[in-house]
DNA sequence: CATGAATGAGCGTTCATTCAT
DNA sequence: GATGAATGAACGCTCATTCAT
């Protein structure tokens, strides 16, 4: 890969030129409702919030968005969308399978470190928006789990990985590890294994996951 | 264990006298307040809509409760508790690790068929709520992981799982599988893979995250 | 006078005998209510806290009284017409115009220091309780007010006081100086000249109002 | 003094263009806020009734005020201050004493006659409720006893009234004696002494009060 | 484009009052 | 008499959304 993992997240938007874009405001809009929905939850930012970090009038959030629950739908989308880009990428990387997974642990655990923000309303705001349970969402989010699911398949029809396993459900279980791990950084419920950096902390516990998810806990296991 | 860890889930009400006993409306209430959050999510649940589903006067929920938010509140300690009682039972039989990790899994996987309602409050509307960032919650989920935690360091020490594996981490990992597999289930995002009936179903998935927890995908693994 | 005016004061219930009689559970009410009334307003006082502050369920209120307002009614009533019979005592009794001045300024002034709860009612709660324009209460209140006139009426016909003022409106200006004088000690807003005691700054406050009202202030006055 | 001191009343707003200037629409609100509390005080008044009686909408009232009680405390803060202005200016003004207290309860007992429904809500709502026991409102009451005994020290130190009365303790009774007065009119539990006309009454009134605080009821008292 | 005044539906909460026991 | 569970009307307040300028 030329490019690490955690660089190819969604990026928010470079300063380019003195005179607004079109559509430059657009994204700071959707940039300050990610800080303000973050802070605040959605039912607890308002609209005049997200104007007022967004340093616009808030009657103007209404010519970008059809609705409150838009701005949401729009993060989603574009976000999401650029995180099964950087995932479609490793799944098509000419790499062994255990590499993409490790690839694919690094994406989700620097996540946080990186845009703590968007992980933060992905993980509490959108999951369990009511809007999630609309099935173009479901769809965008069974994505990620088939994209996973195709891998381990690979891995396995190269003889990498073991079979006998169901792909989805693994991709299911991996997924939801890696998940459960950064919520309870972003809620301090859980420590990871403190190193003497972050950056170690997060290299040690990506190859931790991957050591576990390859090898198990059982003591016959070997390394 | 005499009993299923299943059988040990919170359990709802019975139906008994006519005559309601003190404290019995209280619980009608909270659990008419599972229904109605289930069904709609806490901010979208109006306290009318608990009422009229608990078949009582609009007023006499605050007779019971404070507010809105203190009966979410409740619904959590209480059943949280008794959750993490069945819990504790697994952790204190006297089994081998494996069969621990078995009732760990079975417990949540099963969950889900016997309480859906519970389920979907206990992820969408708690785990994931911004009030969850309360002390209080934080320690109470806590409990859970470090509980699983001490049963892995258990079963490393009794040399039944292999050293090397910081048992903090795969807690995280194994109780993150389990939620993003009930959480998929509920969301119709994911298909666990089915089988001749639900029962089966469930024993099969139930099976396999254990063969993957303990064995791993690797293509070296022995079952 | 046999007896001096602040002990001619409406009293509170004396306790007697050990098995409640008939009606005194009621006063019990009527005096929790003042306390109440005076320390949470009659907007801000709740039955349940007359009643808790009485020692009796909420629901026993509603025997002795027809409802919240009543009972500020049956408070006014009461006690004022106790008041009033005081005023009246002094109006009958065989002295001067001025020692009749002094009897009514030192039952004023001394009220709040023997009643406050009373006084802080009766002047912040009932008169300006809607109920406070109802004929019935005027009237009452402005039996006050002829009393005091007649008195003055009567030291003019006597040559104790010079004629040519309108009774009516010195009675006014005579209880209206005594009750901002008492209002102000009890919200702290002015200050009566302070001396060695309390009792003593009462008297002097007495003799000073007595001496206004009878000399004026203007330079010529003899005292 | 070139005004007479009724006219220098605070006073509502002029009907103007028919474009509403910025600060005019609150300004109709504290208006109609006044109107509906001299009808239906404080607890009877509801945000609709105000918002109904300025011609605009239920909410409008929350943009230009945090809630109920603010609006209160703003018609109060204006209101009052506005009203100690004329007070202060009596004060400054180059006149004998007497001539001073007459300004004063001039401005006081015509301030009826002229906006009856911000004496009503001063009187009742403010004066006598229980918020008015907050420091700055009881502060901003203090300046005007403290005003008018700065008045009646004055004409002590300038020989014009008698030394031997407190000037504060004389200054409550005065102010006391003017609002008892003004009371009595708005509750119509008190007459003043009637003449040909409203005007002549409150004349007669203004005279008869001054003259009693200056020689007194006594007998011995000159003219 | 941009502003923010204006609108009003909606909901949480309070609490006086009733009534079954 | 005594209790307190039960009722539900009433109201303050929020805030997404619209629209005139």
């Amino acid at each position: 890969m030329a490019r690490s993992p955690a660089a190819m997240l969604p990026t928010p938007l470079e300063p380019t030129a003195p005179r607004p874009a079109r559509g430059e405001k657009r994204d700071h809009i959707l940039e300050a409702a990610i800080r303000v929905f973050a802070r605040s939850g959605y039912h607890g930012a308002r609209v005049s919030d997200i104007a007022r970090e967004a340093g616009i009038a808030y009657g103007l959030v209404y010519h970008y968005f059809k609705n409150k629950d838009e701005i949401l739908q729009t993060i989603f989308e574009e976000r999401w969308a650029a995180f099964l880009g950087v995932v479609d990428e490793i799944e098509a990387a000419d790499s062994s399978s255990a590499e993409k997974l490790r690839s694919l642990a690094s994406l989700v655990l620097l996540a946080y470190r990186h845009r703590p923000d968007w992980v933060k309303v992905l993980v509490f705001e959108i999951q369990r928006s009511s809007r999630f349970a609309e099935p173009e969402q479901r769809r965008a989010v069974g994505r990620l789990f088939r994209c996973v699911a195709r891998i381990l398949r690979a891995g396995q029809e190269a003889g990498e990985l073991r079979a006998g396993l169901d792909p989805e459900l693994a991709s299911q279980a991996f997924i939801g590890a890696l998940e459960t791990m950064i919520t309870g950084q972003v809620l301090g419920v859980t420590q990871l294994p403190a190193e003497a950096d972050e950056a170690a902390t997060d290299r040690g516990a990506v190859d931790a996951v991957v050591d576990l998810f390859l090898n198990g806990l059982g003591a016959g296991a070997t390394r």
